[in-house]
DNA sequence: GTAAAAGTTCAAGTGAGCTTGAAGTAAAGG
DNA sequence: CCTTTACTTCAAGCTCACTTGAACTTTTAC
């Protein structure tokens, strides 16, 4: 019934690591990229608003969708600073990534496609074929070739 | 009309590299890690065999739905060496990622949901969501934080 | 015949996203 | 009070998938 040592409703590195789930360790990594902010207990201790668990909850989902942390900042930027973001708040913001969703599920159907007919009828010795690169610079998924699949083939 | 310089039919690194799209710097890492092999000129340069480009094209494509280099090496490793692989080889081959890519779409459809559902309600203050891993540990898409997504939310 | 282009190996570097370790301070529990 | 446990910073390390550079040999083109 009382209330944690923390001023009230802020919480420490290692509650808000446990309740999201994400190591301390990569939390002040977070920090360190802008991505959250803390404010300091006069110890030098970190110590979060609760609105942080959303902000990080926001962070993870992106991530599996694809952004980068770069990417994931600037989502993170066009939120409202004049007060903590509400659901709406929220909402507006996870539009813009329903896009971007909607384009890698497209491309892996894409794959899934030209998985058989393009693969095992060997037409892949390139230029001739089209799943080389539909000009979808925008998904990223790791590093792999540079240009086959990157960039190159919109030259 | 004439035929190139290497033995009839068998590619430099160069043209390996030209028709794929792949750095040659890339196909010799590759070679490295026994996902692609080549024989030796007596100068001791390489010379691949066409079949090479298939193999190449395998991989890029494999990556491009999320495979790691060692997962797509175990997948290479399932084709026949009593012959060069041919369409059906190769099509029985890439079934196996055919779920590999449903259950990626599956996810990026459940994060599509959750995205405006889990995130905008607030629910994701992590344990009670069900968001937070449906115990695909498969579906790999770079370093990102390692339990709520990756594995310790099964315990 | 010679210069440029293409090939070789090996070691080290890159970038993203963290983790780990060292060395020290602060807070919590008995 | 004293011992854990939690927290701090900073620098260095790690994995993955390559790339880059140095130093050198071979092939090709004129």
């Amino acid at each position: 019934m009382q209330a944690l040592r923390p001023p009230a409703a802020m919480l420490t590195i290692n509650q808000v690591s446990r309740r999201s789930g994400v190591a301390s360790s990569a939390l002040r990594y977070y920090e360190e990229r802008k991505l959250i902010v803390s404010e300091r207990a006069g110890s030098g201790h970190r110590r979060f608003h609760r609105s942080v668990l959303r902000r990080v909850a926001f962070i993870v989902f992106a991530q599996r969708v694809g952004l980068s942390l770069d990417e994931i900042g600037e989502e993170l930027a066009k939120l409202p600073t004049d007060h903590v973001p509400g659901g709406a708040d929220w909402s507006r913001l996870s539009e813009s990534w329903q896009r971007r969703i909607d384009a890698r599920i497209a491309e892996l159907e894409r794959l899934k496609q030209g998985l058989s007919s393009c693969i095992s009828c060997g037409c892949l010795s390139l230029e001739s074929c089209r799943m080389t690169n539909p000009a979808d610079r925008a998904s990223r998924l790791g590093p792999g070739p540079r240009y086959w699949v990157g960039q190159a083939g919109g030259r």
